[in-house]
DNA sequence: GCAGCATATACCGATGATCGGTATATGAGA
DNA sequence: TCTCATATACCGATCATCGGTATATGCTGC
């Protein structure tokens, strides 16, 4: 799973929501860092549609525009958990080899 | 960056080693899901050669095989050092929105 | 003795997620 | 009136990765 398909299920963890809040909210969770392109947002949500990993959840007309709410699923929920804790997993080996890295090189790299 | 290139350069910050090794590094590293293909392995190698986060360490001849050996640079260290930063930020968040999901759905979802 | 496996580097085409751009439409603000 | 924000959707291009193959050697089991 790559980092937008990741952040776009974290999202949808926080309740069901429409795919351009989507937008919104993974570029404020990523503190500005990752602003999903219109592109990649809509085809990663046919994509989890397909896949099992979110479902629709409802639709509304706002001020004569369609909102598309999307929800994650059980199996989507069961998916970003594993999801997690391989992050969770692999940061953690990656900051124990840096760590000692840097005490037996005493910060003098190439 | 990558699952596998963000794997790499875990296995070389651990120091230098060539690229049969790294292979196997991270098949230990992962539990043995991830066994990165030779492909995948020299051009990530390669490619991260060129963007100056690793370089060349020496060679060796070890059975009459050669063995080429690789080590992090500082540049791929801080990299690494800010991709495993990235990477617990974002477990943290997803692990928050799915704690207080479960407190308000109670285990029921669709 | 030879087949198969592990070691080791390297190239190739295919796949598929993402990117960047565009199209369409409406309401709000300058 | 023009631009911007909202909102969905499609398109071609890019590029990391995958899966397979090629090449070569040494070790092990039959």
């Amino acid at each position: 799973m790559r980092e937008p398909t990741f952040l776009v299920l974290t999202a949808l963890a926080g309740g069901p929501q429409h795919g351009y809040a989507v937008i919104e909210d993974i570029a404020g969770m990523t503190g500005g860092r990752v602003r999903l392109r219109a592109g990649t947002l809509y085809a990663a949500l046919d994509r989890l549609r397909t896949e099992g990993l979110i479902e629709a959840d409802r639709e509304e007309i706002v001020q004569s525009r369609l909102r598309r709410y999307y929800r994650l699923t059980a199996t989507g929920e069961r998916s970003l958990t594993a999801e997690t804790a391989r992050l969770r997993t692999q940061a953690t080996i990656a900051e124990r080899r840096l760590r000692i890295r840097r005490i037996e090189l005493g910060g003098a790299t190439s």
